[in-house]
DNA sequence: GCACTCTATTCGAATACGCGAATATTCTAA
DNA sequence: TTAGAATATTCGCGTATTCGAATAGAGTGC
């Protein structure tokens, strides 16, 4: 198989948009936030996220298929820890851009307000 | 509505999740990183992209709703943009915590094919 | 072996998404 | 106002995702 300059290119934007899928889900995100103050049980985890055992196995499944987090076992406890803690620059980066998001936001709802008054 | 501090926290997950979403889609990059160029018509991404109008229409909704790109009508034309650079930057990031991954698979590619070989 | 803890998987239903096709809207020019 | 170009929206279908519930492993200690 060989791949031209643009469909190796299209092949990497689908790529990265699997990535960005497996980041597109707010207890995934929590795990990756958890995981990134060190390696975590799996009960560690439903504890702090205050989610079911089930749930929280099935998004990490998700997340060790993508290659995001590893687990190792310890005696009956499975340890998850990240792969690579640029994971959590990905994530504060798009925080970022999401409170400049919001706040923008919040300007322009308060010019609105102002608007309304004037 | 008072959110105490966790609850704020997920409140943010879950937004900052919507925004991933946002970008899980390989259109919806490539069209992102085309606009990282400079403004351009629906036609000119339609034409880079080689989609159908409908379909770059569609997905520019999806980034204007969200707020990642700016439209602006000249003469019969919509120029869309970029409403903030860093966009970039996030998809920038995820691409290279992508090839890094590609990169280590590869190698256990390699590892499992010498191992195979010994 | 059995009981117990911890974790993983499967199943089904509800919801969300992406797409093509068709249609609607908006602007320009004559 | 009619034609035509550029863009947007709607609809319907196939597919993917998420969750809870139930169930299945896997390891430890007795």
């Amino acid at each position: 198989m060989h791949l031209d300059e643009q469909e190796r290119r299209r092949e990497l934007y689908r790529l990265q948009a699997m990535l960005c899928q497996v980041l597109a889900d707010p207890t995934r995100i929590e795990l990756i936030e958890l995981l990134g103050e060190g390696p975590k049980a799996v009960k560690e985890l439903a504890q702090a996220t205050g989610q079911r055992q089930a749930k929280i196995s099935q998004h990490l499944a998700v997340l060790r298929q993508r290659g995001l987090v590893h687990a190792q076992r310890v005696g009956t406890e499975m340890h998850y820890s990240l792969t690579d803690r640029r994971i959590l620059d990905a994530c504060h980066l798009t925080r970022e851009l999401l409170l400049d998001q919001l706040l923008r936001q919040g300007e322009l709802a308060e010019s609105v307000l102002l608007g309304e008054r004037g």
